[in-house]
DNA sequence: TTTTTCAATCAAAATAAATCAGAATTGATT
DNA sequence: AATCAATTCTGATTTATTTTGATTGAAAAA
């Protein structure tokens, strides 16, 4: 990451506030290399230019006025995705840490794992994936090849839905697929839309691994549908919060848990 | 790489910029082995003529005039859409205005029917597209219903591609389907990729009336591929240059010719 | 309090502009 | 063709300008 171009750095800037509607300074310099004096400057040449606001610790995107067209706000998705929104960028940091260059991966849509596209914008990938806010991210700032199930787009989620389709990825393997879920038990992984789980399951058809992503508040929960055994997973990736308890009941099923 | 010429390097300057949209001295002086000073001379030259903006460290793209900085990316097709852009908005506008409140609609992909978002987003409408820049557009700027074909996405089309499925609309219908092509002859119309054409026949395959948008130009292309016969064509939407001639011979095909 | 963030300052670094001499090209002339 | 002067182009060097990053102390939060 030599020296990049002031417009490189402030397209930086801009992605990442994109993608997390707040961004740190910290979290800006790790981004782009340059000196946290740098991007304070950028910061105010951005603001005044009523691209951004700043805020102490950072920046944040100018919130859009009533009625106003850019970013008809997204409603659901992008309020949700910031909430826990530092555990779920752990957790996804984590998660992309075990993607290779060249890999072909499914990511499952969500919240979680939508946070694990800032950490494979630079690698070139085959991403398979539901979600649409995911692939939007990645075409427009990545390399990566992009692969989308036919259905229809659900705004609230981002979800690419479909329930026409008895195998929405006949035609796709992946080595990993990560996924986020509603809820797990200490055998099953569960959610709560018949829509969604469809899709889910067919993702984990076609994966030979399958790497759970998952905050801590998802071991006390449990959905109304199973989306496969526990014995399925390879690998779950969660926070330190865990009750610990849990997670050894689940790590003698052969699942590697993970702790961050 | 002995002793350019220099209209190589300034080939060489503007097919870097073309494909990263800025690029630095440097690299430049790199991909040319000429010296620092001839760079700056050669981008002083070319900033005279129009061609490129010199920024510190190096040069970039002229930035589409009505852009807010933003969105330097899909370098082709948005530059591409913005090509003729007036004549083009006429058009999808034009087209826009035979939707009702609604409707279930096809949108081709491609920089003329793209248009038409501007025009349909305060409809509720269901939109089968395989263009990902008007899913994209709908799913954040409108309350249409966005619907998917499967594939993979083709970053400089912004098109999702597909040939594995032999009809990605299997499940859908839709009252008019609105699509870009390549050429049209007095018989048929054209196009020349053959992943694209195939979406494009099963797209005609689910509509029961296809609205062709072209501008004049198309009517002196002939793309290598048959897309239909001209009498599948329900209506003709161009600008008021094209050839009277060509039209009529359209016309006689009972195809609804409208210049605007 | 202690810690973090911010603004101001200044020296160092990077980039741009200006200058100049040598090389290459041109074109007029023989 | 060949020569030569004039012009243009190039690259090295020097000078000026802008940007950057480290340091400092003030201000704000914890």
């Amino acid at each position: 990451m030599e020296n990049m171009l002031e417009r490189e750095r402030k397209e930086t800037i801009l992605r990442l506030l994109d993608l997390h509607t707040y961004t740190t300074i910290h979290d800006v310099v790790e981004a782009t290399g340059a000196s946290e004096a740098t991007i304070r400057r950028d910061f105010i040449q951005l603001e005044q230019n009523n691209f951004l606001r700043r805020v102490r610790g950072g920046v944040e995107l100018i919130p859009s006025e009533n009625g106003n067209e850019r970013h008809h706000e997204l409603p659901s998705f992008n309020r949700r995705k910031n909430i826990n929104r530092e555990k779920k960028r752990r957790i996804a940091k984590k998660a992309a840490s075990y993607i290779s260059e060249g890999d072909t991966i499914i990511i499952d849509g969500g919240t979680t794992t939508f946070h694990m596209v800032e950490y494979i914008a630079s690698m070139s990938l085959q991403v398979i994936t539901n979600s649409f806010a995911v692939a939007e991210h990645l075409i427009n700032h990545s390399n990566c090849t992009v692969i989308l199930p036919e259905g229809t787009v659900d705004p609230n989620s981002q979800l690419i839905l479909n329930n026409l389709s008895s195998d929405p990825f006949q035609n796709y393997t992946a080595f990993r697929a990560f996924m986020g879920i509603e809820g797990i038990t200490k055998n099953t992984l569960t959610n709560n839309d018949p829509l969604v789980i469809q899709t889910e399951r067919a993702m984990i058809e076609h994966a030979q691994e399958v790497v759970i992503l998952a905050d801590e508040s998802k071991f006390h929960i449990i959905g109304s549908l199973t989306l496969c055994p526990i014995e399925r997973v390879t690998r779950i990736i969660t926070t330190g919060d865990a009750d610990p308890q849990r997670l050894s009941a689940i790590r003698e099923h052969g699942v590697d848990v993970q702790q961050i």
